[in-house]
DNA sequence: ATGGTAGCCCTGCTA
């Protein structure tokens, strides 16, 4: 099984972009976030002519997020669901469904914007859900896969300059621990696996030409349980993907990522 | 040096 994940930033201006992207690396399975788009305006249509179905939970303008599978695609569910203390999804960051018997999660973290806001605390409390909604409803000796933009870059390696960056926001150690307990719950970083060199970055910032310099970061993860890390055999940081010339139309700020597992 | 770009729609906000 042929699994990726791609932030596309914005499904309806790149669809033709994802579509010749898909059509040439034929995964079986893509996890898509930043949609931005409603359930009921996902381009399905277009999905099936390539063969693949489509799981959405967005909300539309912001967040969304997607999994388009040509192996299958059962209990669907989106979103984290309440927890006992009140607290709330914001909505359009967690969808899963189970394709050729692996658990797929698609999930986009909050952004955080700056250390010390509002916007970080509840980047911290979405994350430490998650990994609530890992420990109740998931199984780390089951075939799972969580994919997609973690919003944090878990080493210094994972930065094009650690010093830049030093305890802002995607880096800090906050941040850095609570993707920590994820994996903790039994998770392995199936890119890492295959690729233990600095940089592999999967985000670099549209502005002030980052991209041509090479400022980036990665925070665009697949993480599987050990199970599923048993059968993985090849993983791949599409960067053609993020180059202007490569697909029609402009490019998303990510690169998708594309790990292979034997059946 | 608080710049720079892309996408959304509430031409400001979010990333």
């Amino acid at each position: 099984m042929r699994l990726a994940t791609w932030n596309v930033n914005s499904l309806k201006a790149r669809l033709d972009r994802v579509l010749q992207w898909i059509a040439a690396v034929e995964p079986d399975v893509v996890c898509m976030q930043e949609t931005k788009l409603t359930d009921s305006a996902v381009p399905a249509l277009a999905f099936r002519e390539l063969g693949y179905e489509v799981a959405h939970h967005g909300l539309g303008q912001w967040n969304g997020v997607a999994i388009a599978s040509r192996v299958g695609l059962e209990a669907v569910t989106g979103g984290l669901g309440p927890a006992p203390d009140g607290w709330t999804d914001d909505g359009g960051r967690l969808v899963a469904a189970t394709c050729a018997g692996v658990r797929v999660v698609s999930i986009y973290v909050p952004n955080g914007r700056e250390v010390g806001t509002e916007f970080y605390a509840a980047k911290l409390a979405w994350l430490d859900r998650l990994e609530r909604w890992l420990r109740e409803s998931c199984d780390p000796q089951s075939q799972l896969a969580l994919c997609g933009d973690f919003n944090v870059a878990p080493e210094d390696r994972d930065v094009w300059d650690a010093a830049a960056v030093h305890g802002a926001t995607h880096v800090s150690p906050a941040e850095r621990e609570a993707v920590a307990r994820l994996r903790a719950w039994g998770l392995v970083d199936a890119v890492r696996r295959f690729h233990p060199e600095a940089g592999l970055y999967t985000w670099w910032d549209y502005r002030a030409g980052n991209f041509h310099k090479n400022i980036g970061m990665r925070i665009d993860h697949v993480y599987v349980t050990k199970p599923l890390a048993a059968r993985a055999v090849a993983a791949e940081r599409d960067r053609e993907a993020r180059k202007p010339s490569t697909y029609p139309g402009a490019p998303s700020d990510h690169a998708p990522l594309v790990v292979d597992f034997r059946d």
